[in-house]
RNA sequence: GGGCCGUUAGCUCAAUUGGCAGAGCAACUGACUCUUAAUCAGUAGGUUGGAGGUUCGAUUCCUCCACGGCUCACCA
């Protein structure tokens, strides 16, 4: 290893003793390699010999095979990838002695005139070399690439040079994210940032991270929801807004868990949750069409239709996919749910409410099944210290979640904003903390005080940015879809 | 946190019953002015994740530890 680094150092020296800088501050390209890719591609070799008369490109070398006095470099830049025929007869002498010094990984910048070989691949022939940034640690082999897991994620930046898909799945987050952005800025609502650092951790049930202001000597929260400051904004009229950032908990890790995962939450006052089911339809199926190309995706082998969703409450689709025979009036009786969860070998607390049961009793008979674009509506209060009651059933809440290949994607309701009723929820959710519930909802003083001063009939939404885009890449896992997933230190 | 599996050269992987730790690619030296995983000849590269133990002898068997993967639980 550090063989191969100090050759690699020598001969950054040597290529120093040639009067070149080693790290030159700047290189003047005319066309980017996906640009020579894209605009010359599809030329014939007589349509070349007619075209610019030389062109500037930059990027890192993958490939080398020399042949004495000439060779062929492959180099790559932004996901695609161009060769360099370097030839002696047409470099000046010292260009010719760098390519000799050339590594895989190096970064160059060629000047020269496009052609096709013999085998009809476009090619630059290089008639000015220039050195722009020496690799001293070897990239990993060329047919196999990189596929130990623990390298790809600690060490992304070389995933990102050696395995083009990488690239593509990142690429695909970002246009997902600019796709929902357009979408919610054409819809009249307004971006907006508020703090991260929280001196009480609320909008979800989850346990934070803690941290602490060193000056003010103070215990803070990092935020677990976005939620309870939006909506003091919709309090203070501004009646459309979203923000998209990264939110913390501290829970465990899996396929679809990671400690910092992005958020996107929006709410629109004078609306309810109906509104924001029609609504989630529509933003979905113009982001999976735009950045898809098709409403229909396949995830883990299965074809997942986005211009079809299924609206089901939380009851029906108990009643749907119990194995057990049940009907939606004994979904109403605690000692039946109790009985079918004991019967499914279902875990769950025998001393938490019934709305809890039921969420237990749905997490463990219809969540997998739930493959295709699903609402499930009107949860059971006891779940939702921060949703409207329904005033047809006082046991429930105006209240969805979307499921899509077996995952939760959003979650959405009608925001509780009657502050008598939502102290009583949350002395109900302190209650169930002093029962030894951490991740139950701490007391927000403020929140209560803003709503107070009145906020108009609001519906709020969340997606999760990491599971869309885990759909819309077909990973398996969402450390596949966050560019530095957490790790555990490394030594 | 539980269970299962993994960790050998820079990368991808071998190594029989416990018996001298190997290959391909990458690297280095040489040949080669149209190659496509270029080719040919040669060279070098290792505390087998770490620490103990059993044994004449451990990559191999045992214990503990570290890191990772899958999975279950919790969660979005």
């Amino acid at each position: 290893m550090e063989q191969l680094e100090s050759i690699r150092v020598q001969k950054l020296q040597q290529i120093r003793a040639l009067g070149i800088d080693a790290y030159p501050t700047e290189y003047r390209y005319t066309h980017t390699v996906p640009q020579v890719v894209e605009q010359f591609g599809g030329k014939t070799a007589e349509e070349l010999e007619h075209g610019p008369a030389t062109i500037r490109v930059a990027g890192r070398i993958v490939a080398n095979r020399p042949f004495g006095k000439a060779g062929f470099l492959g180099i790559t830049d932004a996901g695609e990838k161009v060769q360099v025929y370097a030839k002696k007869d047409q470099l000046a002498e010292r260009d010719f002695q760098l390519y000799l010094l050339l590594d895989l990984g190096d970064l160059i910048g060629v000047e020269g005139t496009l052609f096709r070989t013999r085998t009809g691949e476009l090619t630059v022939l290089a008639k000015q070399i220039s050195f722009l940034a020496k690799s001293f640690l070897p990239l990993p082999e060329k047919w196999h690439g990189l596929t130990d897991v623990e390298i790809r994620y600690r060490r992304r930046y070389v995933d990102l040079v050696v395995n083009p898909e990488v690239r593509g799945v990142f690429v695909k987050r970002s246009l997902i994210i600019r796709e929902i952005r357009r979408f919610l800025d054409d819809a009249g609502y307004f971006e907006v940032e508020t703090p991260v650092l929280h001196t009480v951790a609320g909008g979800a049930l989850a346990k934070p991270f803690r941290t602490h202001h060193n000056a003010l000597d103070m215990p803070l929260y990092l935020r677990i929801a976005l939620e309870l400051h939006l909506k003091r904004l919709i309090v203070g009229g501004l009646n459309r807004v979203y923000e998209l950032g990264r939110i913390f908990r501290n829970e465990g890790i899996s396929w679809k868990h990671n400690p910092e995962f992005t958020m996107l939450e929006f709410y629109q006052a004078y609306s309810n949750y109906e509104d924001l089911m029609d609504m989630t339809e529509e933003l979905l199926k113009k982001v999976v069409q735009t950045v898809n190309g098709s409403p229909v995706i396949t995830y883990d082998e299965q074809q997942i239709d986005f211009s079809r969703f299924t609206r089901l409450s939380m009851r029906e689709a108990i009643v749907k996919f119990s194995p057990e025979p049940v009907t939606i009036e004994d979904v109403k009786d605690r000692a039946k749910v109790e009985a079918l969860l004991k019967k499914l070998h279902a875990e769950y607390d025998p001393k938490a409410p019934v709305g809890n049961l039921v969420g237990s009793l749905f997490d463990a008979v219809a969540e997998k099944h739930l493959v295709q674009p699903t609402f499930i509506y009107d949860h059971p209060i006891e779940l939702s210290p921060l949703s409207k009651i329904k005033t047809s059933d006082p046991s429930l809440v105006e209240r969805f979640e979307l499921y899509v290949g077996g995952m939760e994607i959003a979650n959405a309701y009608s925001e509780l904003n009657d502050p008598v009723d939502q102290r009583e929820r949350f002395e109900s959710q302190l209650k169930a903390r002093e029962g030894g519930d951490e991740e139950a909802h701490q007391m927000d003083e403020d929140y209560i005080r803003a709503l107070s001063y009145g906020m108009p009939p609001t519906a709020g939404e969340g997606i999760g940015i990491d599971r869309l885009t885990m759909l819309l890449t077909n990973s398996k896992s969402i450390r596949d879809v966050i560019l530095f997933p957490l790790m555990r230190a490394e030594e």
